[in-house]
DNA sequence: ATATCGATTATCT
DNA sequence: GATAATCGATATG
């Protein structure tokens, strides 16, 4: 797959919150193949989507909202577009955008992306050395708490930013790339509610996470 | 290649 | 006090 040639920033545009008021099953199948973006002072850094999971609202044990309105998971509730962050594991961060309309919960995780630009930039936040192999590539943003380092996101600045808005610092674009194939599988890391088929990936992308396909 | 396990802390019960 | 939408190191086939 050999889109990061092609990539050009300058052709993204920024999906808008009309793209976040859907189930977020529907959000999370059309987020695959759009870039995320990340601006940090002079830096920038882009990668592709390829490894979502969906999480609903009451109805779902998985989800960080079943239990309902917590002062962690308020993001969720409120209106869409926006990034929820939380800590996870005493050491790592995930990044997930609300789906729906504000009063009702939903969000989808970033799970995986292909990295496009600022590659130099995420191995130095991961604390990777050495030369950029294809096999270390996939160490930089493969696995929703590998993302968010490797972007330097935390909760204490980046939880409910806009991220329809090239002004916050992360936000969402598409440039017309289409991915060739989707598939669902079950969602990772989870005990409750764990048999749905609510996690999408890009068929066949190298930088999904799990066991390296062939 | 797969399996197991420790690290480390915010959040909720 | 228990748990967690994880990762990386270590062990073993």
């Amino acid at each position: 797959m050999k889109v990061s040639r092609e990539f050009d920033l300058r052709k993204l545009v920024p999906l808008n919150a009309d793209f976040y008021v859907r189930d977020p099953r529907c959000v999370a199948c059309d987020l695959l193949g759009k870039v995320v973006v990340r601006h940090l002072g002079r830096e920038r850094m882009a990668g592709r989507i390829v490894e979502v999971e969906a999480y609903l609202g009451a109805g779902d044990a998985a989800a960080h909202a079943a239990a309902g309105l917590t002062p962690r998971n308020r993001v969720l509730f409120g209106p869409p577009g926006r990034s929820y962050v939380y800590f996870i594991y005493g050491n790592y961060y995930c990044l997930n955008v609300s789906c729906l309309p504000d009063g009702v919960a939903g969000g989808v995780l970033f799970r995986a992306l292909e990295p496009l630009t600022g590659l130099r930039a995420m191995a130095q936040n991961r604390g990777l050395t050495g030369e950029l192999t294809e096999r270390s590539k996939r160490l930089l943003t493969t696995g929703p708490g590998r993302l968010c380092q490797a972007m330097r996101i935390t909760r204490a600045r980046d939880n409910d930013l806009d991220m329809t808005s090239l002004e916050s610092g992360i936000w969402i674009g598409d440039d017309g790339y289409r991915v060739p194939r989707i598939v669902a599988t079950r969602r990772i890391g989870i005990s409750k509610a764990a048999d749905h088929p609510l996690r999408y990936i890009v068929a066949g992308n190298q930088f999904v996470s799990g066991p390296k396909p062939k």
